[in-house]
DNA sequence: TTGACATGTAACCTAATGGTTGCATATTAG
DNA sequence: CTAATATGCAACCATTAGGTTACATGTCAA
């Protein structure tokens, strides 16, 4: 796994943006992730083939159009990596915590 | 919290390196983690002190020397958020089944 | 086939980043 | 006090990053 590029890609606020979008809705073409963003097209193609190649997005070309897909396991390699490395003990001990409190499982 | 600082702290290698070294041993001086880099002293400190505005470690002075203690408190916040965001089930899910594995209870 | 639509490619600009060198300051050992 | 040690600060430099504009390509509808 290229570490390096998924933790680049995620320094910029903008591609965590385009990541949240995707999660609300994945599969959306290039044009509709460009919808209400204050950036040119060709920026917004930019920062998805960053996405893409830190491999937190795949795409699909559909006729004209091309679908982005959200790809989950880069950032939970990560997490797994670095909570593990950091603080593994206590992020369970706060996650049981949390459940006790809630008084049942989670979602 | 500056998530964006957070992610950008994140974002270089050299930094993550610190991290590393940090966790491998918290409370060092700038001279101390300066051996065996190839940086100079000072590229060293403004990469410390781009962590230390992000939270991730703090700072103590010492008479002449200044030491250095990680803080995994903003890695935590992010893991909870995006890890919540994208993949808290599966997560969870993987958690559980490596505790019942190990047959007992983390520390 | 032609025009509209969706995306690709490339050159270019500015500002931020990661690094350096050089010098200043503060503290401790003799 | 003085010299060595540990760090701080500032100017500077090269490269990368994020963005733009302009134009090219590919695909669908009529």
């Amino acid at each position: 796994m290229h570490e390096d590029a998924v933790f680049r890609a995620l320094a910029d606020a903008s591609r965590r943006r385009l990541l949240d979008r995707l999660h609300a809705k994945t599969g959306q073409t290039l044009g509709e992730l460009c919808q209400g963003l204050e950036m040119t097209r060709q920026a917004v193609a930019k920062h998805l083939s960053i996405l893409e190649t830190a491999n937190l997005v795949s795409c699909r070309r559909q006729g004209r159009e091309k679908l982005h897909f959200i790809n989950p396991v880069p950032i939970n390699e990560i997490a797994e990596r670095w909570i593990g490395k950091f603080e593994r003990p206590r992020l369970n001990a706060l996650l049981d915590l949390k459940r006790t409190l809630e008084g049942n499982d989670h979602d």
